[in-house]
DNA sequence: CATCACATGTAAAAGGTTACATGATTCT
DNA sequence: AGAATCATGTAACCTTTTACATGTGATG
């Protein structure tokens, strides 16, 4: 239900077309919410059809520009500051963690310094996207750096937490 | 695919029914990988049709204690140290941190100081799980502290971040 | 005129959630 | 005898992923 809060949120800002709609998706937003095309355009039918955006003018390709309605406005509203919304925390990075202790000690130090390096690498990006976004007000701006910060504090937190698993790792051997 | 995985580590250390793993889906594991009954159920199933486990004899009330075989083993093992697999992150905070400038700021405030709130409740039911949790040497033992510590340390961060971003919006009025 | 960017959709399959359905054994 | 626990399964629905399918307008 939630990348139906993604498309409202983003057409509060602005009308769009789902093809402008992916682009944010592949740029900003993939780091927040992934969603592929077939997602976004079948969501934005369902919302059409719910009253909640309505379609403008025919554009040059078949282009369907897309207005959040005051029923759609109210509905992004209502889940903006709602705590109760929270996605199931999956990550194959604890599941790894969690079944490390059936493989080797040597492979799980390696495994956990490479993902000290990965999470390293993810910081690095968010510091380079930083750099690149036009920070120009929209809801991509002031709130996107909080986003932002968080994917650098996750990132960080990963990378502290892998390299100290692996000096763990090193302490006490397999057992199973 | 990973809950696959998830089933073999728990089998790799014991054998044990449908009804045991869900036990343990319900207690420790939930914090790592959800799953429902009816998706453990019909894992099972798949994965003794793909040959990587065996159904015991039959116990008391149909029980059906499954075991891992060697091919499980061999498929388990090769997923320990595989790096590649990574779950796309969402995170419904994230997304409402995206957004939260469409929000007025005092409201938008107490959001993140609500959160950092639940944050930090999150933070001592784990310490309590820590305490609670008998120690005794499978694979929830020494690597579920990893992974314990992992809870522990996105909590903090989810807490540190949620009060710092509350700063944030305090200085920035809304746009929009 | 060819290529790239724009632009929208559908179909099939996998993964996950919720609810329903049923029955056997053990404990008090 | 009744309740709690053990034990398995199915059906419907929603979300997400991957792949396919098609066509238009602008640019060099």
């Amino acid at each position: 239900m939630s990348l139906r809060y993604a498309l409202l949120g983003l057409l509060a800002h602005r009308s769009a077309s789902g093809y402008d709609l992916m682009g944010t998706f592949r740029s900003s937003l993939a780091h927040v919410w992934p969603a592929t095309q077939s997602q976004v355009y079948g969501e934005l039918t369902r919302l059409t059809n719910a009253g909640l955006l309505t379609v403008g003018e025919q554009g040059p390709r078949g282009r369907r520009e897309y207005a959040i309605t005051e029923a759609g406005r109210a509905e992004l509203d209502g889940w903006l500051t709602d705590e109760t919304a929270r996605t199931p925390q999956r990550s194959t990075l604890l599941l790894h963690a969690f079944f490390l202790g059936l493989a080797e000690p040597a492979r799980a130090r390696r495994y956990l310094s490479r993902q000290a390096e990965l999470a390293d690498g993810r910081m690095a990006r968010l510091r380079e996207l930083e750099g690149s976004v036009d920070w120009d007000g929209g809801p991509l701006s002031t709130h996107g750096r909080l986003a932002l910060e968080y994917g650098l504090r996750l990132a960080a937190m990963q990378r502290d937490w892998a390299t100290w698993a692996a000096t763990q790792i090193a302490a006490a051997p397999a057992e199973a």
